[in-house]
DNA sequence: GGCTATCTGACATTATTCTTACATTTCTCT
DNA sequence: AGAGAAATGTAAGAATAATGTCAGATAGCC
């Protein structure tokens, strides 16, 4: 996921960066609005974090300039007095939500968290608890309950295993390398030192394989990775 | 759609309470704050907007008021100086949004319409009538009076606790983030700095739980929240 | 003021994930 | 086919992160 925040404070800016970072973020970020906007169409980040008081263009003319290419991107205003933020919903600039200095990196983060479940929550009601499934081999795995079943018997799984079921079942018939499925399992900025991949696979296999020792669901393909035969 | 209006300048009142009409809404209109906290216990409106000053009881009690019943139902403060509205923010008493007096209608329907799809995006069915009972586990919880009753065995429970219970209730077999709960039984303004959550599930297992330490009910899924398993 | 419910921060406990080490398999080259 | 190299499998314990829970603090309410 990329973020963009623009925001001229190094220091507020900075400790943004980190906290998305350590989220598994992607982070762009301009010390002014011009940038602010030409990074926006270069990258076409998923959220935008935007100060109001910034120098040349302000954070109101950068949130018409996204509206205008983007309507549905959440935006997120950070400023230092209510008043500006009374200003932010005056304009009707479409903003999402809004944070007033200074805050703590624990609620901007569940502020993130809130407005990302709000804005792509999939399926009917958006923020509903999602009740989707999937199917792999001969399991079932409903992801919303987070459990697999083979016919009536429950497979306890965990959080990690459902996601690597959840990514080979999505490319059926593709072979999946190590740094592909770190990469969506693990996220991106996740580097490995060790063989914890392998590790995984091993114990998921114990657990979902009829026979771990001749794996039909995920098949090892020597010096390219894994896949889930078609 | 209802909207509960409670102001006591009687101009501002009617102008927005004609503006609303015009839109479809059912109006209910409260001149001062003690009428308002018993129209909303009457009504359940799916929206609210409070004057900071009122005779009696103000504004912000009001809000407390009504948080108290519905975490969830959009609250928008109507103010004459911006400072009041820093007060509102520095209370944090759950407020959606503010307008400061003087506004246009434009404006005010321009909020209203943000503050809807916010809001009801989160699909928690703010506003629809709550239910006078329900059941979980083998519990039976009658909302209205706080209670629980296992057979004849009655457990006491607070207006949080029967918030949670419901909230599983409705969503049985699926994994509930922490971030969800929050949203649904605190309210979608509320950002914790500890572990609360954790801390209320952990009452609420010694009481309802037969074992709280092999609970039945509100099942633990490591790394992803809690669940009322089907 | 005492009551209740809630929140907080510390610490205990548990589940999950990572690492290391060694065994095994597969591939390549002759 | 066989040897060596590289890649993969897997067990066991360590490290990490998530959760449980206690005791005191706080705030609103009769």
């Amino acid at each position: 996921m990329k973020v963009l925040i623009a925001e001229d404070d190094p220091n507020t800016l900075n400790g943004l960066a980190g906290v998305f970072r350590d989220e598994g973020y992607e982070v762009f970020t301009a010390p002014d609005g011009a940038l602010a906007l030409s990074l926006f169409e270069r990258e076409h980040p998923q959220i935008v974090c935007l100060d109001v008081m910034m120098p040349e263009v302000n954070g109101y003319d950068v949130c018409r300039g996204i509206r205008k290419q983007d309507p549905g991107v959440p935006i997120l205003f950070i400023s230092a007095k209510s008043e500006e933020i009374d200003k932010v919903l005056g304009l009707e600039l479409g903003a999402d939500d809004f944070i007033v200095k200074p805050f703590g990196v624990q609620e901007v983060m569940a502020r993130i968290r809130a407005i990302t479940r709000r804005c792509f929550a999939r399926g009917q009601g958006a923020g509903k608890p999602i009740a989707e499934e999937f199917e792999i081999g001969d399991l079932r795995v409903a992801v919303g309950e987070l459990r697999a079943f083979r016919g009536d018997s429950e497979i306890e799984l965990g959080l990690r295993d459902i996601r690597i079921l959840q990514f080979f079942s999505e490319n059926q018939g593709l072979v999946l390398s190590r740094d592909q499925i770190f990469d969506r399992c693990w996220g991106a900025n996740y580097f490995p030192q060790s063989r914890s991949l392998d590790q995984h696979i091993s114990q998921l296999r114990k657990r979902i394989e009829l026979d771990p020792k001749k794996p039909v669901i995920i098949e090892t393909v020597h010096g390219a990775g894994y896949r889930y035969p078609a």
